[in-house]
RNA sequence: GCCGCUGUGGCGGAAUAGGCAGACGCAAUGGACUUAAAAUCCAUCGAGGGCAACCUCAUACCGGUUCGAGUCCGGUCAGCGGCACCA
């Protein structure tokens, strides 16, 4: 052993060595439990960056914990690598996607093995290759048997930026969440994943997921959105059967009888009908035109003035048969509902805006308790419970009950019932782009849309494709490609040159995990039931709606498709924080990034990941330190010096056996074994309950300061010693396993610190203790401290403190009220 | 607007079931070793007061429950995140 812990020659021999071994390699066991470890695969951008470190370094400590605990482990790694940064430098340095991918593929592999993360590089797998996307395309297919897959021209939002349509989770504030320009939205025949199929369901096994953050279970449910209701079918005046159906969704049927008005959405298919050839044509029209002239971003705020226009029409009202007029209105949303709202503004806010500003009666059919509404005075809308009035034969009731009764009633007689709505849209997976997995579909002029034939996978991808700067997919100027014949009358056809969302390729790859390299299906069926569920997942918040629930839409459809056993994909999961520097995420922009390679070369990968473990609890965001990743190399290099001395005092030591003496310990020796147990307690439930890692890092360090204190101590045992260091040198091991490795060779073991079983702690050695410290207070607050032997009755233990002079002194002539004791912590002694 | 989370030293953070607030680390200061530096080791390190033993205050703020509150309850303020004209 070298007197100085040099980092570099120790990483690049261990990494070796565990390569040469396999190591890492899982292998399906019936007879073992297994444990299922992911991090979510990254894009592979070229470089890796401190939160991927700090993703990765979370989930080695886990998998080699559940390693060392007996679990076969399964941690895999692979590469989400199909997508737009890739087609973007095709066209910025003319390198073909294929080939930027791959090389970044190649450069981030080499820098992830530079971090001795333990995984199973026989199962890598990159989305963009045709072995991993020819079953994505699968997977389109059975689903599109299923009847979860439809093409429809629906209004998308289109990103002039990317050339691209997106799905509604890839819009943030109106805007595209990957290069923030502002979406437009645009009529277009896109594929669709049926999500809103499994939308209820999506919801209801959210309260199944106990090892979820409630952060991520409730967004989720903010997404799915789900309000119940009515739907009410109101008539237009003048037009019969099918033709006046004019339904509306409500939150409020109680308020059915205050309706005054409706509004339709500027874009409702039913606007073009009733105006046609009327005098209300042309400045309806006008009106549709400033509407959808907006942006989306305009449209949708809510400071947004309400405005609209009458089209002229009516519609009757099917609980009492009364008219309303029918407007036109810019805050009512074609894709929520139905299009189109009744107006009831005695008691809905923007109603109650809109009539104000257009002069609309305002008619109050919900009373509070205790006060009458006059709508003549109101100033603004009563959206609270009451009693119902003005409302037929329903006057008089709660509104509560009013809502079932009026629901029923609009059942009983055809017009409409109790309903539930969501806000969640289908997934619109279609993309006009070049670098993705491409949609199995042929058009032939005679037989319509035709699913490719499943023989016939993959539809590869061409690789000599030329970029034009105008972000033209490729696929559109390809003959070779899209010219096809069609599958079932074998006419010229054309196929699809739109490719999938990348989230698909993402909503599964854990399952090709399980069974990497088969090429006759997308994974066997007894090895993804042997792995799945993923035990735990690990990754950053930003997926808590996106890919966490395409993944489990994915999960519910393949069951159902009877392709996996379970409906859940990740038992527990792990959303770790980000990792900032002065306050901010790490960007170019800012000037402020730190790279990995940088520091895994200047101190070694331990000490990278030692410190980022230790900075800050995993959920929580992380402030990167410079100062602090030279504590964390100057607490491995304390590590490696303890045991150096130690070998070097005394170099039979590695032959000792381990633990204490036969006969009576010294209070030393008692301490250090107390310590020691302690401490293997605390790591244990820190990774195991608590994800605690920092907390685990630091007992590991006092562990450290104690064998510094006691390897000074005359009259130490080295059994004692061997125990400590043979014990430290194991829990140290998830977090920093290559020095680990190296320490564990050099005190005499043999074998790879990963097949080493995880320290046991002794419970009578914790509990081995004679005489325990007591905090004495008076009124709750501490005024003295006393030694007292461990099994002291209470008695004692009260007349013990009384006694204590500062406590009699401070007792003095006063009353004593009661004394609460805690046995072992403290006693409280109450004056007055 | 709705839903949720977080507020503890100079800094990152700890206090795991209501029981010693500030573990562990960083930074800082003083000292030892050294010709010197690095490395290492020792000591101090929330604020105020006192020569001292010690005392008072202190976990964003106000109040409550309790023998005892960073922790529980009610309210306020600040910061962060998600959703948002969703009928």
């Amino acid at each position: 052993m070298r007197e100085r812990y040099q980092f570099g020659d120790v990483e690049a021999r261990w990494q070796e060595r565990w390569e040469q071994a396999r190591l890492y390699q899982a292998v399906e066991d019936p007879g073992r439990e297994k444990f299922y470890c992911l991090e979510m695969f990254p894009y592979p951008s070229g470089n890796l960056h401190m939160g991927h470190v700090r993703n990765y370094s979370i989930g080695d400590v886990i998998a080699r914990f559940k390693s060392m605990n007996g679990y076969n482990v399964l941690h895999p790694m692979g590469w989400d690598s199909f997508g737009l940064p890739a087609e973007n430098a095709a066209i910025k340095n003319k390198i073909p996607p294929a080939r930027w991918t791959l090389d970044n593929i190649a450069q981030m592999r080499g820098q992830l093995k530079s971090m001795g993360i333990s995984y199973d590089w026989d199962r890598e797998v990159a989305s963009c290759l045709p072995e991993y996307y020819r079953w994505t395309q699968w997977l389109f297919l059975q689903m599109y048997k299923k009847g979860l897959v439809y093409k429809k021209k629906a209004a998308v939002n289109w990103c002039p930026g990317c050339n691209t349509v997106l799905a509604n989770e890839q819009v943030v504030d109106a805007a595209c969440e990957r290069c923030g320009t502002a979406v437009q939205k645009k009529a277009l025949e896109q594929w669709f994943f049926k999500i809103t199929d499994y939308a209820q369901d999506l919801l209801d096994s959210l309260e199944t997921l106990t090892g979820w953050p409630d952060k991520v279970k409730i967004m989720q449910d903010n997404w799915i959105g789900r309000s119940e209701g009515a739907r009410i079918h109101f008539a237009l005046e003048g037009a019969e059967g099918p033709a006046a159906d004019l339904p509306v969704y409500t939150t409020r049927p109680d308020t059915v009888f205050g309706v005054t008005y409706m509004v339709l959405a500027a874009e409702h298919p039913l606007v073009e009908r009733i105006i046609a050839g009327t005098e209300y044509e042309e400045p309806v029209r006008a009106f549709v035109r400033k509407v959808q002239g907006m942006t989306e971003v305009e449209r949708t705020s809510t400071e947004l003035e309400k405005e609209g226009i009458f089209t002229g029409a009516y519609a009757v009202n099917p609980m009492n048969g009364e008219k309303a007029p029918l407007w036109v209105g810019n805050y009512v949303l074609l894709e929520y509902g139905t299009g189109a709202v009744m107006g009831v503004p005695a008691h809905d806010q923007r109603d109650f805006v809109f009539a104000k500003k257009y002069g609309l009666p305002i008619r109050a059919v919900i009373q509070p308790e205790g006060e009458t509404l006059d709508a003549e005075t109101m100033t603004e809308a009563y959206t609270g419970d009451g009693v119902m009035t003005r409302s037929g034969a329903f006057s008089g009731l709660g509104n509560r009950e009013g809502m079932k009764r009026v629901a029923a009633h609009l059942e009983a007689s055809g017009s409409g019932g109790a309903t539930v709505n969501y806000r969640l849209r289908d997934w619109l997976i279609s993309r006009q782009r070049y670098w993705g997995t491409p949609i199995p579909i042929v058009y032939c002029e005679e037989c319509g849309a035709v699913p490719v034939p499943e023989a016939d996978l993959p539809v590869r991808l061409p690789l000599d494709v030329e970029f034009l700067p105008t972000g033209e997919s490729p696929l559109n100027r390809s003959p070779e490609f899209y010219e096809t014949v069609c599958p079932k009358c074998g006419k010229p056809a054309r196929r699809e040159t739109d490719t999938m969302d990348t989230f698909a390729c993402s909503s599964w790859y854990f399952l090709r995990y399980t069974d990497a390299k088969n090429d006759r299906a997308p994974y066997d069926a007894a090895k993804a039931r042997y792995w799945m569920n993923v035990d735990l997942y690990i990754g950053g918040v930003e997926h808590a709606i996106l890919h966490l629930m395409y993944a489990r839409f994915f999960m519910k459809a393949l069951n159902d498709l009877g392709l996996t056993d379970t409906r859940e994909p990740f038992q527990n999961l792990l959303t770790q924080g980000m990792v900032l520097k002065d306050g901010t995420k790490m960007s170019k922009s800012k000037g402020n990034v730190v790279s990995p390679e940088e520091i895994i070369k200047k101190y070694g990968a331990d000490t990278a990941r030692l410190f980022i473990l230790f900075a800050a609890p995993p959920e929580r965001d992380l402030e990167w330190s410079d100062a602090g990743v030279e504590g964390a190399y100057r607490f491995l290099n304390r590590v490696w010096r303890g045991i150096y001395q130690l070998l070097t005092e005394n170099p039979d030591m590695t032959k000792m056996p381990s633990g204490a003496p036969e006969g009576p310990l010294s209070k030393e020796d008692q301490q250090m074994r107390r310590l020691l147990h302690g401490t293997v307690q605390k790591v244990t439930e820190d990774i195991q309950v608590r994800f605690n890692f920092n907390t685990a890092i630091s007992a590991i360090m006092e562990l450290t300061n104690g064998l510094y204190l006691y390897k000074e101590s005359p009259s130490k045992h080295w059994g004692v010693l061997r125990e400590v260091t043979d014990h430290l040198v194991l829990l140290l091991s998830p977090f920093a396993p290559h020095i680990a490795d190296e320490l564990w060779e050099a005190t005499g073991h043999e074998g790879f610190v990963y097949r080493q079983a995880w320290p046991a702690y002794d419970r009578r050695i914790l509990a081995d203790v004679d005489e325990v410290e007591m905090v004495v207070q008076l009124n709750g607050k501490v005024r003295d401290r006393m030694k007292v032997p461990a099994a002291i009755s209470r008695e004692d233990t009260e007349k013990a403190a009384l006694a204590l002079e500062k406590i009699r002194d401070a007792v003095g002539g006063g009353t004593i009220v009661k004394i609460v004791t805690v046995p072992g912590k403290l006693v409280n002694i109450v004056l007055r």
